[in-house]
DNA sequence: AGCACGCCGACT
DNA sequence: GTCGGCGTGCTC
């Protein structure tokens, strides 16, 4: 407890900026009621403007003269923000090596990072007006949704909350065109704390019987409920993880404690959520890229006020304070959509690990396919390794077949004896998936008289065609271009597109078959919202249909009624430059394979592939993803790559090659002198062209640090992070340091 | 990162 | 004559 009595001379306060440092002031305007604390949001001047910081340290004094301080200008709360994000917020920092004064600042809500009050504020509460209760129940005949939302507020006479009414899926429209029509209004109320949530009444749908497994996994994670506890679970698709994160949670909620759910950015959706809403009869704030600006601040506050029992969400979500933690579940946990790949490059899977250490709660990492930095820790004994192998289905997982494409014609990139296998499983009234990942028509236009070939001017690589709308666009960045009617090199108008994207498998198919519906899912098809969804549900119907999709297909998503998944092509991982791409492969192979065969029949897996003899592909086909697993991580503990090894990258990017490039070997030199001074065991390879070197019309370097002992990496990190803010020159290309770096490019 | 200062080119 | 290009420097 800070006193009162003496306020401190100075503050040390955190500033959104680049800059890693703290800024001194003196207090200035009203103390808060508490007492100057770190956690307080202040206005300060700084520069020429005025920008909301927030105090990190209170001292007597400061390296600059008192009198060269400016003062705050006012503080904005009347308590600290809470303590947990705080050091969460400092831990990121510090291990990330980025600018604490960023790292609150993209943590926290829009509306606090614009100096928003956070006490005091409102929620309006809808009911029914006199009007809305005598209304006919024929007069909104033509609006179903709206008479629903009058009948579920019919059903409440003391109101529902906004965030309440939108948790059941109506939206903000319909209950304004309620209102417009006077049925409804709302009341403007404080938020208050809610009572506890009444454990005997906690579940509203009955929790599913467990198999021996699922049981075993359970009762494991029910063992320790009151310390740090990390936890693998690895389980096959459709073994039922889901069930126990919803168990699990339970027991955790029915304690008084909350929980915070990660999920990958493709599987918050509207079905995942349901499922957790439909359980559990306490609120369950879902954090979602939708939510306005109001409503985030508001799951946000609902959380560190501990009224939130239950918070799901993406990436970000893992900066969401708790007033009284339980536990943190990762789905998906391999998935790289958790680390951050701009700016503050985080991983919110080990910020959780991080987390739970320090809050002393069970961490629960679930996957099909985990990641090999989460089963070294699981083999090593260092966490928990839970095992669900059994499907809750008749049928096991497919296995994959290899089909070699070498010398065979294809149609839309398919060979013909995997069209047969198309057409039969159609015939038997099943549905196909083909599996490409590679949206467009076309990878690329070539010119079959000189061999030109379609390149972007901004970036080294091929411009994708497209056939909806014609054009040629570059996936790297944001150039497009008409489609040339001849050649610009030779003149030749023999221009043909060469290999296969969705557009043109989807094309080639619906020629095929045209009696069967052909939904293409990839980001052009699905750009409309509610577009995925729609396909999703005609598809869940059962008719057979062809599903051409590219990953966004591959992920979460069930659908029983497809038996054969066809992957176009598996080779794109297979002898790329990136250390992790071969996992990346197999755990995308997996997951696309767990599509295959869910309901009532057994399903097939069709992989194409030029390199059938490969060993790594056939021990997934033949041993599936945990022998793989095991094979890679004794090739990564021979190569001295991650888990074995730390790494932390300098990524250099200038619009003139050279400018990076000397930057790069001055550091790089720099370092590694200063390595050979101190002894500390960390090498230093580099600078050189990283995967893409130009990109967006820039050109990317890149320096890699690598070490056996992460606080000698760590301590390496820092000095170079010094060494480039002290060189003048580094002002002239962008660098940034990407701490465990997840790929390469 | 912002934001200002500052010193050279083509416009009313 | 000035509007504006982005190089350089600073932020308690």
């Amino acid at each position: 407890m800070p006193t009162s009595t003496s306020p401190p001379r100075v503050l040390g306060i955190a500033v959104s900026s680049p800059l890693r440092r703290l800024f001194d002031y003196r207090p200035g305007g009203s103390a808060p009621p508490g007492g100057w604390a770190p956690g307080l949001r202040v206005r300060v001047p700084f520069g020429r403007r005025e920008v909301v910081g927030v105090v990190m340290e209170c001292r007597e004094r400061s390296d600059l003269l008192l009198t060269e301080l400016k003062s705050v200008s006012t503080c904005l709360d009347s308590a600290p923000l809470p303590a947990d994000w705080l050091w969460l917020c400092r831990f990121t920092a510090r291990y990330y090596q980025h600018s604490l004064g960023d790292t609150l600042h993209q943590a926290m809500p829009v509306l606090l990072r614009q100096g928003r009050a956070l006490e005091g504020r409102t929620r309006e509460r809808w009911q029914l007006t006199a009007a809305g209760r005598d209304a006919p129940a024929e007069a909104l005949a033509r609006a179903p949704r709206q008479a629903e939302l009058l009948a579920m507020l019919d059903q409440h006479p003391h109101g529902l909350a906004t965030q309440a009414i939108l948790a059941q899926s109506f939206s903000r429209e319909q209950l304004k065109a309620l209102a417009a029509k006077g049925l409804v209004d709302s009341r403007e109320e404080p938020l208050t704390a809610r009572s506890q949530p009444d454990a005997d009444h906690l579940l509203a749908d009955p929790a599913l019987p467990l198999n021996r497994e699922q049981a075993v996994a359970l009762s494991t994670l029910h063992e320790r409920l009151d310390a740090y506890h990390p936890c693998l679970l690895e389980g096959v698709t459709g073994s039922g993880k889901t069930e126990i994160y919803l168990q699990l949670i339970e027991a955790v909620v029915g304690r008084g404690r909350q929980a915070l759910v990660l999920v990958p950015e493709i599987g918050l959706t509207p079905q995942t959520l349901s499922r957790f809403r439909k359980r559990f009869r306490v609120p369950v704030v879902a954090l979602h890229s939708g939510l306005t600006d109001h409503e985030r601040l508001d799951a946000w506050e609902a959380a560190a006020s501990g009224r939130a029992p239950i918070v799901i969400g993406t990436r970000s979500a893992i900066f969401t304070p708790l007033a009284r933690p339980g536990v943190i579940i990762v789905d998906e946990e391999h998935d790289g959509s958790y680390k951050q790949q701009d700016g503050l490059r985080y991983h919110a899977r080990d910020l959780a690990v991080a987390r739970a250490h320090h809050h002393g709660i069970p961490l629960l990492l679930g996957s099909a396919t985990p990641s090999l930095e989460s089963l070294a820790k699981a083999r090593s004994g260092e966490w928990r390794h839970l095992t669900l192998t059994r499907r809750a289905t008749r049928h096991g997982p497919a296995k994959l077949e290899l089909i070699d494409l070498r010398g065979r014609p294809r149609q839309g990139g398919l060979i013909p004896p995997v069209l047969d296998a198309i057409r039969e499983t159609l015939n038997a009234n099943h549905q196909v998936l083909v599996f490409i990942n590679r949206r467009g028509f076309a990878p690329t236009l070539a010119c079959h008289a000189c061999g030109w070939l379609a390149e972007c001017d901004a970036c080294d690589a091929r411009m994708t065609l497209h056939r909806q709308p014609p054009l040629l666009a570059c996936h790297h960045c944001d150039r497009r271009r008409a489609l040339p009617e001849s050649c610009p090199t030779c003149g030749s108008i023999d221009l043909r597109p060469l290999g296969s994207g969705t557009e043109r498998t989807e094309e080639t198919l619906a020629g095929l078959f045209p009696k069967v519906p052909v939904h293409r899912i990839d980001r052009d098809s699905t750009r409309r919202r509610d577009a995925f969804e729609q396909i999703l549900a005609e598809v869940r119907r059962g008719e057979p249909c062809l599903l051409v999709g590219t990953q966004m297909l591959a992920k979460g998503h069930h659908l029983p009624h497809v038996t054969l998944v066809v992957v176009v092509n598996a080779d794109a991982g297979l002898y790329a430059s990136d250390f992790r791409a071969l996992e990346q492969s197999a755990q995308l192979l997996e997951q696309v394979a767990g599509r295959a065969g869910r309901a009532a029949h057994p399903g097939r897996v069709l992989v194409q592939t030029l390199h059938p003899d490969d060993p790594h592909l056939r021990l997934l086909a033949e041993r599936g993803y945990a022998a793989l697993a095991e094979q890679l991580l004794e090739e990564r503990r021979d190569a001295a790559l991650p888990p074995f090894r730390f790494l932390a990258l300098l990524r250099l990017e200038s619009a003139k090659e050279e400018a990076a490039n000397e930057l790069g070997r001055r550091a790089a030199g720099a370092l590694r002198s200063w390595l050979t001074d101190g002894e500390l065991a960390v090498d230093c390879l580099g600078p050189v062209p990283a995967p893409m070197e130009r990109r967006q019309g820039r050109y990317h370097l890149q320096v890699m640090l690598g070490a056996e002992k992460r606080s000698a990496l760590h301590q390496a990190c820092a000095w170079l992070t010094r060494w480039l803010e002290a060189t003048p020159e580094a002002r002239r290309t962008r660098w940034s340091l990407d701490i465990d770096p997840q790929t390469l490019s």
